[in-house]
Order: C-alpha cells, then structure tokens, then sequence
DNA sequence: TCCCTATATTTGAATATTCGATTTTAATCA
DNA sequence: TGATTAAAATCGAATATTCAAATATAGGGA
C-alpha cells in the first residue's frame, strides 16, 4: 500500500475523528452518523475511503457492518498508531467523539435503537 | 497548528520527498529541483505549502534561501518524525533522491555550479 | 545605475475532492 | 411476497488542489 495513499486517507477531518473512535470500539456506520453527527452519506464515503486504503475492515452481523482498525496496516506503519493514540488527544473535536462515545456505552442504547434516540440532541 | 492541516501538507509525493531531503541536509530551492527533478515552479509552491504549516523553516544566505525542518514543531509531534525516519525507508522515490544527495554531496559540485551540471541526467 | 540570477507569486486550465440528495442493493421480518 | 432498514453507490454542483508558464521581486555584481 502507498504510503501517500495512505496520508490522503488520513488527511480529513472526518476521515481522522472516524479512526479515533474505531480506536476505542467497533462501530456501525449509523453509530458513527449518530456520535459524528453527520449524514448517513457523509459517514459512508469516509468508511469507503478509509477501507480503500485498508486502514479499516468491515463485519457484517445480520444487517449491519461493523468496522474496526485493520490492526495488520497499523502494525506495518507505527507512526499511524502514534497519530491515533497519542496526536488526537489534542484535537478537540476528537475529544468531544470519544466522550458521546462514553455516553453511548453507558446507556443502554444500541445499535438498534440509537438512531431513534436523542441521546445527542445537546451536542455533547 | 491544526493537525488535519498538516497532515494535508504531508500528503504529497513532492512535499514528502523535500522533508525527506531536508531530514539529511539543509538544502535550497535550486538544490531540490536537481534532486528531486521537477521544475522550479513545482519546488516553490510546494515549499511554500511546508512552510506555510510551518514544518520547515528557510534562512537567506546572498540570493538563496537555505530551508530546513522546523524541529520545534517536530518535537511536538512524534509522528511526523517517525514517518520520515522510518517509514520513508520503503518509499522507492524517496530512497533514490537520497542517493542523489550523496552524489552531489561527494561531489565538488555547489548550489552555485549545481544547475549547469549534468550530474543527474541519467536519472539517478 | 543596469543586468543577471534565485526565488516567489500570479494566472488560467485541468483534475481531484467533497458535499447532500437520491437511488440502489441486500438483509430482515411480518 | 412485500415493507422496512442499513449501507453503498451515483449524481451534479461547489470547492480545492495541482500544474506549467509567465511575470514579479529582490539581491549581487558590473
């Protein structure tokens, strides 16, 4: 894999805020709509780019797909790891994804009724 | 400095290739064009865009401008420094541009003779 | 002062990326 | 089977990026 591919894959905002919560969690895309707050669209071209350059991988379980860090790419480019784990801590809007993902977890919410839910309505 | 902003300023073949240079050398801007064999347009504007996210820096000496990595900026994020270090061990352009340095290096060749040589017009 | 040279900037065209809206595909379930 | 839902793919429009060529700037030396 080109390693230039792969710093285009990582150079986007949401493309970035995705990676950080896959960091922390296997998510579905309507999970991630719902903790990025962006469109169903939005979220799926992202995951689409994501898994282009095999960052990412998709599980399918009934009808829904669950993605998580392809940990063989991340094992062959540390300096990936080092970005994910240790640069984000500074990026805000990264922070604020990890914290609705606590939310998340400790509601009793999932993947199934979270799209009805108003869990985020406030913005945080 | 917005971290998704310097990712989009590491994202480029070229701009890759100057940081990986100027990890071994100060160099100037008719320097990496030999080096790198693009034309002088192409070197400025991508210098223009590292420095612009303030990864490398440039000191004038008579009419050239000398740039090198901004090492406080590279202090502050490990990744970068592991990316050049490292990872760009396995990019072909990237290793071969290190070659032409040490060839113009070991050569009597200066920033002042350099642009009349044929040094590269074997293409390595 | 007037050229020469190194570098930067501007221009306009080509290409790439991104977006939301919409449609398509595929799986589930009544 | 037909309705529902998750995810992917497609569309045209807007924006950003890239390029080479041309022009501008600025310093050094004649």
């Amino acid at each position: 894999m080109d390693i230039i591919e792969i710093l285009k894959a990582l150079a986007h905002e949401n493309r970035i805020r995705i990676l950080n919560l896959l960091a922390k969690s296997e998510l579905c895309v309507c999970e991630l709509e719902n903790l990025m707050q962006v469109n169903q669209s939005n979220a799926s071209r992202h995951l689409a780019k994501l898994k282009q350059v095999n960052l990412i991988k998709g599980q399918k379980n009934a009808q829904w797909i669950y993605y998580h860090l392809n940990d063989d790419l991340l094992a062959e480019h540390d300096f990936i790891k080092l970005l994910i784990e240790e640069e984000l801590l500074n990026y805000k809007d990264a922070r604020e994804d990890l914290k609705r993902l606590e939310k998340y977890k400790s509601s009793s919410l999932s993947c199934e009724t979270l799209p009805d839910s108003d869990i985020f309505q406030n913005n945080n």
